[in-house]
Parts: C-alpha cells; sequence; structure tokens
DNA sequence: ATAAAAAGATGTAATCATTACAACTTAATG
DNA sequence: CATTAAGTTGTAATGATTACATCTTTTTAT
C-alpha cells in the first residue's frame, strides 16, 4: 500500500488544497530532487495558473511539517525531496545530477538526538564528487 | 609550529598575493566560519581597498585548490571554513551560529572513496537545531 | 634592465533565486 | 448567507553572486 501525496499532507497536518497536492505529488514521483523552477516549468502544464510563489510557500510548509526535505548541496539553486527517511545525498560536480545514497548515515543519525549540548533537529549529509555515469564518459 | 597563512597558501600551489595572504589568515584565526560579507567588512579596516570581488575570486581558489571549504548550511549565505579535516558542521536555527562538531564523522569518511560507483572528492555533515546557549535562554 | 605578457585586483553593472506585499479566490465558520 | 480565515497569485523589491572591463602588479623573454 503506498501512500498517496493526499496520506502525506493529512499525516503531516497539512490542508490538502489542489495546488498542494499537485506539488507532493510530483515531488514524491520525481526522483531527481528537483528545484522550485523545475516544478513550476512541469506542474505549469497541469495547473497553468501554479504561481511560482505558490510552490515557494508550499515547500517551506512542507519543511516546517516535516514532509519534505531542503537540500542545499547545489550552491546555485535549493532542491527538494520528498523523502524524508535520513539518507545522504550525492551530487555530481558534472552534470549537477542529485543522486541518492542509501548507506553511509546510519552510524552518525544516533548521534541526532543531542550533541555537545546542543538540541539537534534534523541532519543532511552531502557528498560531491563524479557520477558514475560522467566518469565513463570521461574515459 | 602553527602554520602560518603563508605556508598554507604555499602548501596549495596558490600564489601568497597580500589579499590572498590577508584573507587566510582571517579565516584561520576566525572560529565563526564567516561569510563574505563579513570577511570584507572585518578585513576592510586592515586593507581599505580590498574589493568584495577581490574575496569571492579568493574563496574559489581557495576551494578550488583545497585550501579551505565552503559550507552551504545557511541557505541565506554561503560561509567558510579554513579547517579542512573532516569534521560536521552545526547551525543554530535561533542565532545562525555556525558551530564545529569533530565527532560523529569518522564513520562515514572511510566511505569517501568510491560509493556506488561514484567518484566522491568530499563531504559535508551538517546537522540543525538550537545551540546550547539558545536553549538555556529558552527556558 | 626593460618591454611585453600574464596574473591578480578593483568597481560597476547585470543576473537570478528568493522574499515581501497587496489583491484576489476559495474554504471554513456561525 | 454573511463573515472571517486560509490559500493563491502576480508584481515589485531584495540581496547574494557573477560578468566584465579597467587598472595594477608580477613574471617572462629579449
Amino acid at each position: 500500500m503506498t501512500r498517496t501525496a493526499f496520506d502525506i499532507l493529512v499525516g503531516h497536518n497539512i490542508k490538502p488544497s489542489p495546488q498542494r497536492l499537485a506539488i507532493m505529488d510530483y515531488l514524491m514521483h520525481s526522483c531527481t530532487h528537483p528545484t522550485i523552477d523545475e516544478m513550476h516549468t512541469s506542474l505549469l502544464r497541469q495547473m497553468p495558473t501554479l504561481s511560482k510563489t505558490t510552490i515557494y510557500n508550499t515547500l517551506r510548509t512542507f519543511v516546517e511539517h516535516g514532509a519534505a526535505q531542503m537540500l542545499t548541496i547545489n550552491e546555485k539553486t535549493t532542491c527538494y525531496d520528498a523523502d524524508t527517511e535520513p539518507h545522504a545525498h550525492f551530487i555530481c560536480e558534472r552534470c549537477n545530477r542529485v543522486i541518492d545514497l542509501y548507506h553511509g548515515t546510519e552510524d552518525i543519525i544516533p548521534k541526532c538526538e543531542t550533541m555537545h549540548g546542543h538540541l539537534i533537529k534534523s541532519m543532511q549529509v552531502y557528498y560531491k564528487g563524479v557520477c558514475k555515469d560522467c566518469k565513463r564518459e570521461l574515459t
């Protein structure tokens, strides 16, 4: 039983407006960690009146309610991930793709509670380098 | 024997111009992970002609040569760290301070070589929450 | 040493992601 | 059904970063 965008929103106490549902649905089914601009461009087809401001507002809401995470791995533009399970991200300096890495974070997650007296609320692990595909093309 | 800014620059094949030396020296002796703007404001006193563009150029050079690391933990502005040893960073959502955390990264560093076929060149670990001092003030 | 070329620094203008804000629309409440 | 709150939209403002042309300093070759 896969969770729908509706379930996710309601489960995080976010009112499911048509715009929010469309944005969450897009984010859930995208594996490319889209930017605000990409989401806007793509979603305009199915929702021609959708404004960029709404996407900004919506994603801030999602992040505040824990329904998505914001990635600042790319200095240029922020991107987003609907998968809120702790996992690392890799960015390729050549093709700029952001790729999920599901290994490597287990060891530092337990320290998420408190650390040196600071209250830890979230964590991000970012790797940078050259992805598998670009590596091949560079030979 | 503490390494000087001169040593660091020469050791990373960066020509030690007066501006670069001043910037590296400031970065090395600062524990606050300064932004470009903060560096500019502070360094203007001792070097009144120093331009912001030069600081941007210089820090790009430092990062490219591995003499400093760029931190994108704060969505608002990029900040920098002259300590290139792998360590984590914590940002306080209340006072916005960026604090070094020297524990928690050892476990994932060994995976820095390759991972799922990707070539890993660098890594960042970011924690967010409320710092010790702000926690106390909130009681 | 000196002229030519390269590297570095500076200031201004342009770019572009993000935010502020006011007007408008839709949903909730009584 | 009327009133209020919540959500959406478009435009304008902000502010970090970059592009670029000019100027200065350093390096190289004659």
